[in-house]
DNA sequence: GAGCACTGC
């Protein structure tokens, strides 16, 4: 039975920690919009809190040319900065006001809102931009909202974002890959801009960092061209709306937190105390066992004769979007709803209702090592501003409470805020993305933070295998310019291109729209053996990304048809969306000359292509488990990476359970990714069987000793 | 022997 101190148990200190008003918790993504619901809208929009602070932002971005908003959680800063901008004259001259947004449904969602604010239709005052959909009207929009992906590729076409007036960077403490790429690109484009603004939205933890970053006061030559621009960024912080939060953590370490969450949400249970539950896990497979316990237990609480039943209901991104409904959904009377989750509903979805938040204080992070080159995915503890984000979505509707499942000692050992994704991630597609906007010197680029040096010159070599870069590291002519304009990631990108050489550019559009997309693979619970079955049905021994072809042509002849993918396991709206994605490659393709062929039943030609791509990722197998000093490993396939690693022991590489060649083993093959177990292994997820004197011919600049070997 | 979360003119 988890032990937990309650409220009032014991005085403050030991144990409970007492939140205030969820002052560390980063801003959610999404403002609260219906409090209101009958007041006018204008009415609505000055309850917000930051309507407090309208003239005092439009001062300082006035006279700033860097304004840093700290805007917790309800703040209205979203919605309303943009248009106090409006209002104040920002969008003469036909220049725009933009408004990034970290994902696509908060783009879209915002934009929505505004429109309906500004009494406009969404498109015309007010748009959007994502990928695949640019809802705006040039010359006639004047506030844009788009992910900081799209404003990014924009400025492959415009450095300057000279169409723009202010750029608003929101959720910027979330420090994805794009948003720090934006963030050190801004830095560079004031220079050339002073008539540039930028505001950046951000929590507490990071916005003093920010601020330090973009203050250009000491710089030589800062002083502002005759006006009083100051180039020292303001700082203002917005309060938000949230309810006190009481933190809760276990007497004792737990050994296994999916049983712990499962006997706290009992416990809660039983203690009768009305509101949802949401417990943090870290995967599919932790979301799926929790439920299963979770309904076993509530079989114990129907059996007690207790007043509410549980509803369990799973949440990760994975799921089907109808069965994601289901966590969004009021429990019928008599019911309370326990959301198992994964980190989604940290920043990318809110669900109403909830007062309790068990969390499990993990959650799967993605990991990079220079030294072996491998990206891979594992089970980490998260940080200290990750853990007040996930309690605070307990007091969004009345004041809730958090159980972490760790000691408060164990807690305050936690890092304070997540490593920035730059320092943990491959990265030769921002490098790619930086050369081709002209930033030749990764070295000395102003990072926002500057990934370890390693890790750039891994990203050096990996571009340089793939043909991308010329012998002074820049952008070669024509293969690194077309790789920077295709919207994928290099390697993908050089299979493309090789694919066109090889003629099977159909093929390879497919099996990289479908590497672009969620599993197409549907039916999580209980239907495994269907599943099996149906992948039975396409897996080929050419390995997984040529069965995904299978599944695609499949899907092709039945006419795209819904039942059909249903029949199969097959989820109909993740292959619609690969198919947009499909159709926007091949558009891309075709304006850089590549034509459309089919390698029609010449699958070796499709694997030879994806080759070129993945070619730092062949490995090869190795016979026995003898040099691997780890017993549990014997008879286990283990492969060896071809390409050269850095000091240290090779990587233990197997074979993921999921792929159609887990039981075949090839000899040679190429990988698209890696996770890595808990017993150290890493693991490779969609695999390809390849022949070894490929990789020569494709790249004798990286392997010419395999073709010295085998000729 | 089984799947973090996002994203791209």
């Amino acid at each position: 039975m988890a032990a937990f101190l309650r409220p009032g148990e014991r005085q403050s200190g030991a144990f409970g920690v007492s939140f205030d008003t969820d002052r560390d918790a980063a801003a959610a993504s999404l403002p609260t919009f219906n409090r209101n619901e009958k007041l006018a809208l204008q009415d609505q929009r000055r309850r917000l809190p930051v309507y407090q602070h309208r003239r005092e932002i439009l001062y300082l971005v006035e006279h700033h040319a860097t304004v840093i908003i700290v805007g917790e959680t309800g703040s209205g800063k979203t919605t309303q900065i943009p248009q106090y901008l409006l209002e104040a004259g920002w969008c003469s001259h036909g220049r725009m006001v933009a408004c990034t947004q970290p994902r696509r449904v908060a783009a879209m969602t915002v934009a929505a809102r505004v429109a309906e604010e500004t009494g406009s239709t969404l498109g015309q005052a007010v748009g959007y931009g994502i990928r695949f959909e640019d809802v705006s009207t040039p010359g006639l929009t004047q506030i844009r909202f788009c992910t900081d992906g799209v404003l990014l590729q924009e400025m492959l076409q415009d450095p300057l974002l000279t169409a723009y007036s202010v750029i608003m960077v929101d959720e910027a403490h979330e420090r994805s890959l794009a948003t720090d790429t934006l963030l050190g690109l801004l830095k560079k484009v004031q220079r050339r801009r002073p008539d540039l603004r930028v505001i950046i939205a951000s929590a507490t933890l990071e916005a003093e960092r920010v601020a330090a970053f973009f203050d250009a006061s000491t710089v030589r030559g800062a002083k502002a061209g005759g006006d009083d621009l100051s180039k020292q960024p303001a700082l203002l912080s917005v309060e938000g709306r949230t309810h006190s939060v009481q933190i809760h953590y276990l007497e004792k370490p737990c050994s296994d937190y999916v049983r712990t969450a499962v006997q706290t949400a009992a416990d809660i249970h039983r203690e009768d105390m009305p509101g949802d539950i949401l417990i943090f896990l870290t995967g599919q497979q932790e979301c799926e066992d929790c439920v299963v316990m979770l309904e076993e237990e509530a079989r114990k609480v129907r059996a007690g004769r207790a007043p509410l039943r549980l509803m369990p209901v799973p949440l990760y991104a994975g799921l089907p979007a109808a069965a994601q409904l289901a966590a969004f959904e009021h429990a019928p009377r008599g019911y309370r709803k326990v959301v198992v989750a994964t980190n989604i509903a940290e920043t990318s979805v809110t669900i109403d209702g909830v007062v309790f938040v068990i969390d499990s204080c993990y959650s799967k992070q993605t990991a990079y090592n220079p030294l072996t080159g491998l990206e891979s995915l594992l089970v980490a503890p998260v940080s200290k501003a990750s853990a007040a984000q996930r309690a605070g979505r307990a007091g969004r509707v009345r004041p809730g409470h958090c159980f972490r499942l760790c000691t408060e000692a164990d807690f305050q050992a936690l890092s304070d805020a997540t490593v920035p994704e730059m320092q943990r991630a491959e990265l030769s597609g921002t490098v790619l993305r930086l050369k081709a906007l002209g930033v030749d010197n990764m070295m000395t680029f102003d990072w926002l933070a500057p990934p370890p040096a390693e890790t750039m010159i891994r990203a050096l070599e990996l571009l340089h295998a793939l043909g991308a870069l010329d012998v002074s590291a820049r952008l070669s002519k024509p293969v690194g310019q077309q790789l920077a304009e295709l919207p994928v990631d290099p390697r993908l990108g050089a299979a493309l291109l090789a694919s066109g050489r090889l003629g099977c550019s159909e093929e390879v559009a497919t099996v990289v729209a479908m590497l672009s997309v969620h599993s197409v693979w549907a039916g999580a619970r209980g239907e495994r053996k269907a599943l099996e079955a149906a992948k039975a049905k396409f897996a080929v021994g050419e390995g997984d990304l040529v069965t995904y072809l299978n599944v695609w042509k499949a899907w092709q002849e039945s006419g795209r048809d819904r039942r059909w993918a249903a029949r199969n396991c097959l989820n109909h709206r993740t292959l619609l969306r690969a198919a947009d994605i499909r159709s926007q490659l091949c558009h891309h393709l075709r304006r850089l000359g590549i034509a459309m062929e089919s390698c029609d039943t010449e699958v070796a030609l499709l694997r030879k292509a994806l080759a070129a791509g993945l070619l730092m990722n062949a490995v090869q197998l190795v016979d026995t488990a003898a040099d691997i000093s780890d017993p549990s490993s014997a008879g286990v396939n283990i492969y060896r990476i071809l390409r050269s690693t850095g000091p240290g022991p090779l990587p233990k590489l197997r074979i993921h359970a999921s792929s159609v060649l887990a039981r075949t083993r090839p000899q040679w093959l190429v990988f698209w990714q890696v996770q890595q177990s808990s017993s150290g292994w890493f693991e490779m997820q969609e695999v390809t069987a390849i022949e070894p004197h490929w990789l020569p011919e494709l790249a004798d600049h990286v392997y010419t000793q395999i073709g010295a070997q085998r000729s």
